[in-house]
DNA sequence: AAGGCTTCGTTAGAAGCTATCACGCAGCTG
DNA sequence: CAGCTGCGTGATAGCTTCTAACGAAGCCTT
C-alpha cells in the first residue's frame, strides 16, 4: 500500500524506483517545456539519464502512461497553487493572479491541461476529481462576493443543470460567475501563452487585468 | 506566375500537380479531424491515395510544409466565413454566430489556429496578414455599435499601443471591445471544443450566448 | 513527328521512434 | 548465505520522416 509519494516506510527497492520515476518525469518535463508534447521521446529521456531506451519501460508502461502521469501532476500542481492562494485569504482576484502566475511559469504545463485535446485520449478519473476540487474553490470564491441582482437567463438554465456543482450551496448567480471567470481568464491566458498577441504591442497583463475587473464589477 | 488556385491558363502538368496537392490536403484533413494533428502521417496519406510514401515529397517538401499549408487554409476558411457573414450585414453577434458554427464544423481545424502552440514553430507571414484581416472585420463590427462611456483603464493603455489596429479609425473603446470579444468567445469555444464541459450537464451554447450578451450590453 | 528534357513514381536505405522479448546480473529478502 | 525478484542490456519488429538513385512517362521544342 506504499508508493504514493511518502518517502517513509519504503523498502530500498521502492525508494529507488520512486526516485527514478521522479527523475524520468523531471526530464520529460524539460523536454515538453522546451519543445512541446509531440517532441517528448522516451528514448531521449532515457539517454539523458544514461540509460538505454527499453529501460524506461520498467517504470512506465508506455509513452501515454508517462504523459498521463504528467497530466495528473499538472492538475495537482494547479490545485495546490490555488489552494495555497485560497489559504492565505485570496478572493477571486487573488485566485486569478495565482492562476496566471502558475500558467506563465510553464505554458506547456498549462496547455497539457487546457490545450488542444487529442481525439482518442481520455483523462484518468482522478484528474476529473481534482478538476472538481478546483471548481469547488472557484465556487467558494464566487459565492463569497456575489451581489444581488436579477437572475440571468443562463443562471436560470444553470438552476436546472447544477449537478456539476456537486452539492455546493452557492446560488446559480455564483455558478454563472465561476464559469465566466474560468472561460474569460482562460480566453486571455491561452491566447497570450500561445503567442497570439505578440507583435500587437499592448500588454497582455493589462488585458487580463481588465477582464478580471470587468468580471468583479458588474 | 500561375498556380495560385485559379484553374485557368495552366499547363497540363500544373493542373495535375494542383489536383494531387489538393487531394493530399483533403486526406490529411480527414486524418487530422479524426485523430488529431500528431496522428497525421504522410505515409498513411500516400497509401490511402494508392501511392508509395516518398511520392508525396514531390508535392510537399516535408510534413511541416503540409501542415503549414493546412494552417494557411484554415485561416483562409475562417476569414472567408466571417467575410461572408459580414457581407450579409451581420453585426458582432452575427460574427460570433458564424465563428461558433465554423469552429463546431471541425474542432481540430479551430485548434490548428488557436490551439496549443509548438514551441519551435512559426506561422508563415501571410497567415498573420489574414489574421489582421479578421481583426479588421472585428474592429469594423465593434466600431459600429460602440456606445458612449468613460474610457476604460485598458482603453487608455490601448491608445498608446494601437499599431496593431493598422490605421483603423475605431476609437480605443472599440479596440478594447474587439479584444474582449475575441478572448471571451475563444475562452468558451476552446473549452467546449476541448470537451472540458462534458459531464457538467449545462448547455455550452447557452454559456456562449450569455457571454455574447454580456459582451454586447455593457 | 521525333528527339530531348522535365517531372513523376518507384525501390532502397538511413536514422529515429515506440514497444517487446530474452538474457544476465546485481541486490534485497528470508 | 542462498534464492528469488527486479533491473538493465542488446536484439528485433514495425512504424515514422526523409534522401538518394533509378526507370518510366509525358510535355515541349525543333
Amino acid at each position: 500500500m506504499a508508493g504514493h509519494g511518502e518517502t517513509g516506510a519504503m523498502t530500498p527497492r521502492e525508494r529507488y524506483r520512486a526516485q527514478v520515476r521522479a527523475e524520468i518525469k523531471e526530464r520529460a518535463w524539460e523536454q515538453i517545456a522546451t519543445a512541446g508534447v509531440p517532441a517528448l521521446s522516451l528514448n531521449a529521456v532515457a539517454k539523458s539519464m544514461g540509460l538505454s531506451g527499453p529501460a524506461l519501460y520498467r517504470y512506465y508502461a508506455s509513452r501515454d502512461d508517462l504523459l498521463t502521469e504528467l497530466v495528473r501532476d499538472a492538475y495537482a500542481s494547479l490545485a495546490a497553487t490555488l489552494r495555497a492562494a485560497a489559504a492565505t485569504g485570496a478572493d477571486l482576484a487573488g485566485l486569478a493572479h495565482a492562476l496566471r502566475g502558475w500558467a506563465l511559469e510553464d505554458p506547456q504545463r498549462y496547455f497539457l491541461i487546457y490545450g488542444t485535446p487529442v481525439p482518442g485520449y481520455h483523462a484518468p478519473d482522478d484528474t476529473t476529481r481534482i478538476a472538481s476540487q478546483i471548481m469547488a474553490m472557484l465556487l467558494d470564491a464566487s459565492a463569497a462576493l456575489v451581489p444581488e441582482g436579477p437572475p440571468t437567463l443562463f443562471g436560470t438554465h444553470l438552476d436546472e443543470h447544477r449537478d456539476w456543482a456537486d452539492g455546493h450551496p452557492a446560488p446559480s448567480a455564483a455558478l454563472h460567475r465561476a464559469l465566466s471567470f474560468w472561460t474569460r481568464l482562460h480566453g486571455v491566458l491561452s491566447l497570450e501563452l500561445a503567442g497570439q498577441f505578440t507583435g500587437m504591442g499592448f500588454d497582455p497583463a493589462q488585458l487580463f487585468a481588465a477582464e478580471l475587473r470587468d468580471l468583479l464589477t458588474p
